[in-house]
DNA sequence: TGTTTTTTGTAGTGATTGCTACAATTTCTA
DNA sequence: TAGAAATTGTAGCAATCACTACAAAAAACA
């Protein structure tokens, strides 16, 4: 029942653009100028494409955006996946997910993450976007909290401690990180908060 | 040289509107919305003000939006020091400060911190709201690094820790449960990632 | 080759954006 | 009471917004 995904060529005039080059140069604009400041005029030029040929292809504005989203958001869920199977310990697996926000945020020119903006930035709270948000914001905490989960399994992490409120814990400092970058406050502040919420991390999860 | 702030009616037509009202439905509107997605038009409804009314108060809307973010922080910095000053302890008064964020955002309809959302929502970094944002933020970070270090003197708070550091890792964990409640997460998020940041504080306090 | 299918670029749509010209209105002052 | 000063509401500015009608173009298929 598995079909051939490598199609032959489809019938009309062929497409001048790259779907995934595409949504990454969408996904620039959108992480700098946020969901509303950024118009369609800019995202086709961004593109390269020109207003008709965009609509064709991602429908609306909203639709875009959310497949700008999961571009996103899927080599960040691979990575930290790679990250939580690869580690040596538990400790190990969430400061390497940790210090990724350092890398990321802790520099003069950093934009912030285009998920945590998008989670500010989008207003309405029945939207299709803002559940797309909050879904993906679920997924990596969920992610979190199993690692946490089979740390304690492990016993490389205290059994006495709750898994899903550590991934909380931890969680927010890596949205607090993504704010001060975005914010332009000093990669200092970034790597203090990141480095010390690790080591508070450290100490929470021996236990009470 | 000390002039009556009690002014004598003015000349013209009186004005329609209290500014403190005007703006405190402004930032209603801003922090819902964000700046972008605002239009005048939407202000001058909430604030019961016509175009030519609001422009000649207060300026473009660039302008209003700084006065709102002053008039929105000013409550803020003033109950900070208050707890500051009257708490009895240091670790009391850094708990005293996180617990405004479980008040704040861990409910279902927390709309965010209008500080925060607009460091993500402003977009260019000359920007005199940018900078308006920024100088909020340091002054928010100092205020917490000088009560940290006066708690240093005083000897509530280990004299081998670095006072600004910490205070980087209390202000990280602000901003996340801010961005978590904005974000629609459920209030239990917020209140464990406060709590557990109030306790990493705990131990990290302590020294090395 | 002729038809079908899809994408392309041009050139717009009506609606909304931030902002303002202007005259009427309402006060204080002389 | 006449004039100056300030705010008001109406009405509308050019520019931009998200989005689209339409026909030419470029491919596969008959």
């Amino acid at each position: 029942m598995i079909e051939n995904v490598e199609k032959t060529n489809p019938k009309g005039r062929p497409k001048c653009f790259s779907r995934e080059e595409a949504l990454s140069q969408a996904m620039g604009v959108f992480c700098k100028k946020g969901y509303e400041a950024t118009s369609v005029a800019e995202l086709g030029k961004a593109m390269g494409m020109n207003p008709p040929s965009l609509y064709n292809a991602f429908g609306d504005k909203e639709s875009l955006f959310v497949d700008v989203l999961k571009h996103y958001h899927l080599p960040y869920a691979q990575h930290m996946k790679n990250i939580f199977l690869n580690a040596d310990n538990t400790p190990n697996a969430i400061w390497q997910l940790m210090e990724l926000s350092i890398t990321s945020h802790a520099k003069k020119d950093a934009i912030g993450c285009l998920l945590v903006n998008s989670s500010i930035n989008v207003t309405f709270q029945n939207d299709k976007i803002a559940q797309a948000i909050r879904a993906l914001h679920e997924l990596n905490e969920e992610t979190i909290t199993e690692r946490l989960k089979q740390g304690q399994k492990n016993g490389d992490i205290s059994r006495s401690s709750n898994a899903s409120v550590l991934a909380h814990y931890i969680y927010g400092i890596i949205l607090g990180a993504a704010v001060l970058g975005r914010g332009r406050q000093s990669p200092a502040a970034v790597k203090n908060l990141v480095e010390q919420g690790y080591k508070g991390f450290l100490k929470l999860s021996t236990g009470d």
